[in-house]
DNA sequence: AGGCTCATGACTC
DNA sequence: GAGTCATGAGCCT
């Protein structure tokens, strides 16, 4: 079975984000803006559901109950709680992407950590910049807090979704620098 | 404080 | 292989 990946959009106070699944988990995260001028999601959204539908309405099932808990998640950490999360997928990602985003799934909520800090906790503490690039391709933002990471200067860095958004969560959180 | 340079690791094309 | 970085440390004004 081909990887079939299945929006489904999330309602906040922030506007709308998509989440989207695979057979394994939360695949990924859409900013609210990503689905403006991006075509066809609507009619992506209901032709895969009823594709999976018929496929297996127990798998169905079961990412229904993985998106509630994406939803309840993703309400509480824009509001600055920490929160439980659903199963994450990162298949087709590379090792160290992924120790990298395991890493900053461990800053608590209310805390920051450096790139070099990241570096030195995976084990290569001279791969600061690599740090960067990981954060900037991690798909689930938000929920995986690449919004904790600050430079060393105590300074912002980037941001995948915008500067302003990381200065707006990690405000939230009351974070101040 | 701000600016410049450079070593550096992972990733992409 | 060369080019691109969401870095960091060092060394200047």
């Amino acid at each position: 079975m081909k990887n079939k990946f299945i929006e489904l959009p999330i309602s906040t106070p922030d506007g709308i984000f998509l989440a989207h699944y695979s057979e394994k988990g939360l695949a990924g995260i859409d900013w609210p803006n990503a689905n403006r001028g991006r075509r066809g999601n609507e009619s992506q959204i209901s032709s895969a559901s009823s594709e999976l539908v018929r496929d297996s309405s127990r798998r169905l099932l079961q990412i229904k109950k993985w998106h509630s808990t994406t939803e309840t998640a993703l309400k509480k950490i824009l509001a600055g709680k920490k929160s439980k999360l659903p199963p994450l997928d990162w298949t087709g990602k590379t090792e160290f992407q992924k120790s990298v985003w395991r890493q900053m799934l461990k800053i608590p909520a209310g805390r920051t950590k450096s790139y070099g800090e990241i570096a030195v906790a995976i084990g290569r503490p001279k791969a600061v910049r690599a740090v960067g690039g990981a954060c900037g391709a991690n798909p689930i933002p938000v929920l995986v807090p690449c919004h904790r990471v600050l430079a060393a200067n105590k300074k912002l860095g980037g941001f995948s979704g915008g500067l302003d958004w990381k200065r707006s969560l990690l405000a939230r959180e009351g974070i101040k620098f």
